[in-house]
DNA sequence: GTCTATAGAAAGATAGAC
DNA sequence: GTCTATCTTTCTATAGAC
């Protein structure tokens, strides 16, 4: 028994990373069931075993895709140090993650997808949003001035939104403009709003 | 003939102005070329004698929505002022904007829809884009301090395209989020970094 | 659980009458 | 130019054998 639920287990995740893949390049609608399954090894059949609708997988591919994204951003800058800062910005605001193929920010590549899709989509959406900001507030480099007061706490939360959306929407629009030379401008106008007063080192 | 001709025009940009409405709202593969022609008071049949595909219509719409929004903003804030650079903003990064039935922004409301589209599609976006930043840089207040050296010039480039992200970017999560506080919130922390260091008075 | 086969619906594009 | 009718493809979802 426990042998078949680890099977199964492990096919749900193969079904899931394709979906993650797939979905976060191209979209809910331009990847069928068939495009997920056939890239997991298997056929359109099998679905049904594993997820009620193309919807939930939809919405637990994002899941993936936003922990995967998350858990590669905190091996590689696990400090809060204006390096670690540094490495985090210049590896999201970047050609290589612009042209991926195999694991983008959902929350960028998908932003425009979610508006029309079901609450449970647009649930996740909205949690792996919260991740990041929370993520990368955490890791923004301040003067600990004093104690934080409640205005602080706010000024700092605003800036996190700020460069959420400098992020996530430099990365998105960077995708749809059909000019390389423009979008890598853009991506280095981004990158140095958010390295603005940063130090050069930690 | 003339009149013929007038009667085609005025069909094609009825057509237009549905599609403008509907890929807008819904992105291009939720609308059907069956609901845009009845939209537009007409059945599918005639949809050919007026594009060549859905593609070149998404295009042609793209490019409408965003001149009938350009038209829209400047008649609101005709001159360089803090003033009118404020309401722009202001109107840019509402809840209003926000859900909007009829004439959103496509920069922000098709971002993650361009990449998968043919050239035409994404010339056009990019056209569309590099207007709105033009437009948004020429209402940028400065204050114009001597010769306006190349450096100078880059600087302001670089400002204007972080400024049209967070615009962009900010309304494009906003519809995202399945949380209208939250949404809320990130609308706000744009207008403020849009506006950081815009005097209150013209 | 996974397979093949297929139902059933939707949508892009075309044909031909008026 | 616009209509109705239809071809063709694609895709979600289900049925039933193994």
């Amino acid at each position: 028994m426990a042998w078949q639920k680890d099977h199964k287990q492990k096919t749900r995740e193969k079904i899931l990373n394709s979906g993650a893949k797939l979905f976060t390049l191209k979209g809910f609608d331009k990847v069928g069931i068939n495009d997920v399954m056939a890239d997991a090894g298997l056929t359109r059949g099998a679905f049904y075993s594993h997820f009620a609708s193309k919807s939930e997988l939809y919405a637990e591919s994002m899941r993936v895709a936003g922990a995967r994204r998350a858990k590669n951003i905190l091996s590689r800058s696990p400090e809060e140090s204006s390096a670690a800062l540094r490495a985090l910005v210049n590896g999201y605001l970047s050609q290589g993650h612009r042209n991926s193929e195999d694991g983008g920010c959902p929350l960028a590549f998908l932003v425009t997808d979610i508006a029309q899709q079901d609450e449970q989509v647009r649930d996740v959406y909205t949690e792996v949003f919260r991740g990041f900001m929370d993520m990368l507030s955490s890791r923004l480099i301040h003067p600990e001035t004093g104690q934080a007061s409640e205005i602080r706490v706010q000024a700092r939360k605003t800036e996190a939104m700020q460069k959420t959306v400098m992020m996530v929407g430099g990365m998105a629009i960077a995708r749809a403009l059909n000019d390389d030379d423009l979008a890598e401008e853009l991506l280095n106008a981004c990158r140095e709003g958010m390295l603005q007063g940063i130090p050069a080192t930690a």
